[in-house]
DNA sequence: GGTATGACGGACA
DNA sequence: ATGTCCGCCATAC
């Protein structure tokens, strides 16, 4: 059909374990594409991911704004998502530089300490 | 099935 | 720190 989305699976697939990766970025701290896709089993997918945020991103209602690249800086561009992301992380208690920088060691989402208080540097 | 694109990442000058 | 180059993966045509 005239689907532009990879639905080529269900959630059993990359595709969908990095869509479950992402609903699972609590709220108030970020992951890196390169986080996600190595979670997701394909270390070094991290393009892979950035084409299924862009594309299943508001299909599916992602927190693609929780995303960011592995310096912790947003990858959009000024005028196509780089202040709506910054705008939304901010409500989030994300502290942003002006360059929509993210201070990782203090944001970064930590599987392993989900359901706990991280700690900040 | 090869070529091109993309919200990346790391290495190197 | 900055800019460039190459490699990685998934999808579109």
């Amino acid at each position: 059909m005239g689907n532009d989305l990879p639905a080529t699976d269900g959630g059993g697939g990359f595709a969908g374990r990095v869509r479950s990766l992402i609903l699972s970025v609590p709220f108030g701290r970020v992951a890196t594409y390169g986080q996600i896709a190595l979670l997701a089993g394909r270390p070094g997918g991290a393009r892979g991911v950035a084409w299924i945020l862009h594309s299943s991103s508001r299909k599916y209602g992602l927190p693609w704004h929780r995303i960011v690249s592995g310096r912790g800086t947003i990858s959009l561009p000024r005028g196509s998502g780089f202040e709506k992301q910054r705008d939304l992380l901010m409500r989030e208690r994300v502290e942003t530089d002006e360059a929509g920088r993210v201070d990782l060691d203090r944001y970064i989402w930590k599987p392993a300490e989900r359901g706990r208080h991280q700690e900040r540097g």
